[in-house]
DNA sequence: AGGAAACTTTGCGCCTCCTGCAAAATTTCT
DNA sequence: AGAAATTTTGCAGGAGGCGCAAAGTTTCCT
């Protein structure tokens, strides 16, 4: 029972849940993560300043949790894409396919989106994530393109396709219009498959 | 005498660099900048403990201060090439234009990548400029292309952009083999223009 | 030059973050 | 039920970072 079964596991993931779901609501009624404290935290959810400290290193991190998970899963997806799929449609199909999983709240992504941008201190926890997403998932990329991890191909592969990543989605968040996230992440990849010089042919992009 | 002439502007820009360097030295001397403290920082450069903060939000900015200003005559120099090159053309040259321009201490970079590397709050801290930097540079690049701030295109076009710009230099600093940075970033920067899709031709990369 | 105005440096106090440690509480195993 | 393993908690302490006001510099004006 290494993972998901016993109660224990069951109860430290809810703790840690509960945690972030406490940072986000306080973060979101006072304005800002830096107007929260990490006793104020703790006492939203009910344990000690100390236990909090026990699950998250900062309230950045707690609040970011959400994007860790995701960033798990997605990688475990990539792993097996990565045997059976090109491994720049293998990212994309991740993403997207990350995107469909999850819990959609459409109005929470955003509210989460304004507190990252309104931020220094969590688009740098953001970016020290994506960095490490990025550590994790570049092996999986060189022995795909059959190359090492520490050649340049690699490594700009899964840079731009991290960045379109993140681009497409905040771009479709700021304002869906009449695509939806999958569309849009999609087109930003072909973008990306035709050349970035190459502007997209029709207006709104 | 808004910014360079005065004795006062001087003497600012030179504590600033002192302590910058000071921090540089510290955290090479000590294998990290987690090992260095404020303090210790501050009397390395003679000044109070407090005047380092004046300066320096953190640690990290002080040993950042370097990248900082290069991002800053990158932004300034982009800002003219903008207007009689195509914008991507104008970002490469630009980055090329830079690396040139510095005191190209090849060892001195090595040592700051290592430390970077090997620190979390480095990351994060260098990610974050990039991010401002990414702010900063919107404007032009969507200005240049005929498009809005918040357009996709721009966006992707600018963020593939930084990340060839990182990656490459960081490639091409764990090993210049033959090539000379220019080169290096001139590369990465075709693989873009040819479409991420098409691997490089030859071996190397 | 000489003094007022503007700005920088510094010390001090304060709050917050974050970690190690060891005792208390809880869950799991047999 | 009782022992073993694990989690929660309080406490203490180092360090980061900021506001404030006094002291020290530089610049400006006449």
């Amino acid at each position: 029972m290494a993972d998901g079964s016993g109660l224990r596991e069951r109860k430290k993931a809810a703790t840690k849940a509960a945690l972030s779901a406490a940072t986000f609501r306080l973060a979101i009624a006072k304005e800002g993560v830096e107007n929260v404290t990490a006793d104020e935290i703790a006492a939203e959810a009910g344990v000690s300043t100390r236990t909090f400290h026990n699950y998250f290193a900062s309230k950045e991190a707690a609040l970011l949790h959400d994007f860790n998970e995701t960033s798990n899963a997605l990688l475990a997806d990539l792993r097996e894409r990565a045997s059976t799929q090109p491994i720049w449609d293998a990212i994309r199909d991740a993403a997207i396919e990350m995107h469909l999983d999850e819990k959609f709240d459409l109005e929470m992504m955003r509210c989460r989106e304004q507190l990252i941008h309104n931020s220094p201190s969590l688009i740098k926890e953001q970016s020290g994530q994506f960095m490490a997403l990025f550590s994790e998932a570049i092996g999986i990329v060189a022995e795909s393109t059959g190359t090492a991890p520490t050649d340049l191909y690699p490594r700009l592969v899964l840079g731009t396709a991290l960045v379109c990543i993140k681009t497409t989605t905040e771009h479709w968040l700021a304002d869906p219009g009449e695509r939806t996230l999958p569309e849009a992440i999609t087109e930003g990849f072909a973008v990306l498959e035709r050349g970035i010089t190459q502007p997209p042919t029709l207006p709104g992009n």
